[in-house]
DNA sequence: CATGAATGAGCGTTCATTCAT
DNA sequence: GATGAATGAACGCTCATTCAT
């Protein structure tokens, strides 16, 4: 069995990551075993570990694959026209979208991440990355006069972080989760934080007007 | 050997329990064994089996003593004449002045509640308790005429629990987590969700102008 | 089960000792696991740990008693009326009374040792120890006026320790091995070295004279 | 694919003799991985295993050099016109000019070789060769009238096995050892042992008085 | 012949739980 | 009631060896 081409190692990786996440997702990553994830892979125990040097390295890998992920459609909102319509589509991504288990995932690694270790120093820098990526988002928005924020961009983007972890937060954990509410009425929110001009000029009516009607209708849509 | 009397039963209870939490707090649940908490507590193994018949019994225990302190800590809410000023308080003793290996605590029951199992019940249980004791007091407050709402009630319970359990996450998890700065934000930002009337019939204006000024207001009521 | 008494404890100790230098004798260090000693010994695997932290706590353990008893011989020689005599008997006591397996078990340690941690260290400061030993036994000896060698006692030890070592190695290594005629032979040899003169104030003759007869003696035995 | 020159295949072969040496040298046998050495070899692990069927065949390998290595020695000293000169080079060859890791190479596979299996028969049977060399070796020089030994050759040889080994042992073991000074002062009990009439038929009277001088001759050539 | 990915039994160690004293 | 020694299943991980390519 000479050397596999790089493609398909780099797909037996992607594969073993795929059992990785659904097993954490499903288990936690405590209660997974090795075992547990070469079986879901279809792989054997001791192939996991050409792929994998510990288990903690599963993790380094799914949080890399996440955070390469997350940057992409950071990416993507930071060029797109309507800076507001672009971040409701990446919440409503992760909010209803994907599947509960991912922010099950999340909350677990971050969890794991809490003590330190290989696996709190990934999640920390993945999580300074995704910081400074709002930020810079922020900063240019405001610079082309799309946003008017009352505070910082600094400051707006740890908001920012707080909501949408605390989002991630409540869906893993309230089985009564309601997102359908709950994403609009933050999207709200956020909305009220940037103040966003997009190309109306006419702009700071749209802060507290629309703001309110559109809480409302979100409360409507729920009645 | 006679039955212990009950209060020094409810007391070794307690004692065990903190021993426990503080074990919790610095390792996490999966790395602190029943031997460290024993130890931590100064009680034998076997005693230990006494009071609690599990690792996740207390678990339980601690979450269950929780739930009791908040619910103090919301009737209290409740009863004030200043909404918002207590709630502030409420913010202020859980986001700065407890120590943040109180915060790691409650993402591990969470994380840990994820997986069903007896944690999950009584960690869920205590969170519809939360939430309810919320919903019932935005909805005695809206009725008072002391908050403007544009949300029902229940949204706004689910909205607040998503920013407080968002900024426990971040206080639990990113070291760099500013709580002076955020937490102030945080509060004006509910504030502006419940246009409390408190002193000023015409709250329900104040979203940005004076929610600005309050942001500012709150942060220097802190310097 | 309270707290076991320290002479049971210490009895459960020397017990699962035992077992673990019958494996290690048998099948060497690495080849014995921890299950075949628990078996050996009668105990659970979790009972060993009880009482050895790991498998190089129990090397540790068999190294220290092997050196309380070695110390407790050359105490014994130190104050033995006939250096010489006393100094055969411990020889042969380790090459002939002694089963050939502890030999085994003795080369298996060094071999260990020789890669540092710390069964190394155990083992290297026993050496010390020993080597010390002998070094001050020779030196007042000979200030006794008991031996007169032409050595210093430094060197005297090490070459002492050389060929004792030398005989250990080949009785482990070589199932030839002839002790009966060997051990009498590096006897004489040493004795040769010390010039011992014990009471007798002719001892000057017996350097040349009986040394060689000895030799001769032990040659005849053989044929 | 036509099969490799023969001696093309003698040189791979002993490149990755080389190679595993120089791993079981550094780390020991049973530290050392296949991986390690066709690293090292700069081989695949398939090729290693067309070369040697097992790990235990690399130390067979290994053993069979060094017994040839040892047998040119030996038939050497063998035909040199001062015998004991020959033996002090052998003797410093090993002990002095050859670095440490050899001897704890040597230990290991004799250590190996303890337990039954190709490695022990290997080992064994080198060492009745050289010990039957050694024989041959006395035997000669006995009737050639170079020697006049007290004791038989067989014995003879036996002693100096135990006073090599000895010496091996020691110097892979004990970090403190101080060939300068013990190699000379082994060569001179070996001398004493043989009684060697090179040059003076007196010799078998130097057993005390010579000796010492012989002992610090060897030392004063070494200055 | 050469390759190196794959295998899987087996290792040392941990720890929640039990129960004889 | 209290003790802590004992249990043993289960863990993460290693590595000699094989064999499809």
């Amino acid at each position: 069995m000479p050397k596999l081409r790089p493609d398909t190692q780099k797909a037996r990786r992607e594969h073993i990551l795929d059992a990785a996440e659904h097993c954490f997702a499903r288990l936690g990553f405590h209660r997974t075993t090795m075992q547990d994830i070469s079986r879901a892979a279809g792989v054997s125990l001791g192939a996991l570990y050409v792929y994998f040097a510990s288990k903690e390295d599963l993790i380094a890998g799914i949080t890399g694959r996440d955070r390469a992920k997350l940057a992409e459609q950071l990416a993507a909102v930071s060029e797109a026209p309507d800076l507001m319509a672009a971040l409701e589509r990446v919440g409503e991504h992760y909010m209803i979208d994907e599947p509960r288990h991912k922010q099950q995932l999340v909350i677990d690694i971050g969890c794991e991440s809490m003590r330190d270790g290989p696996v709190g120093e990934i999640f920390r820098s993945c999580d300074v990355f995704v910081l400074s990526q709002f930020e810079a988002l922020f900063e240019r928005a405001r610079q082309d006069g799309r946003i008017a924020p009352a505070l910082d961009s600094k400051t707006l983007a740890q908001i920012i972080a707080v909501m949408g972890d605390g989002l991630f937060w409540r869906r893993g954990i309230d089985p009564g989760f309601d997102a359908k509410t709950l994403v609009p009425a933050v999207m709200a929110l956020i909305r009220s934080l940037l103040a966003p001009s997009d190309n109306d000029p006419a702009a700071a009516e749209t802060i507290t007007g629309p703001q309110s009607s559109d809480v409302r209708a979100v409360t409507r849509s729920r009645a």
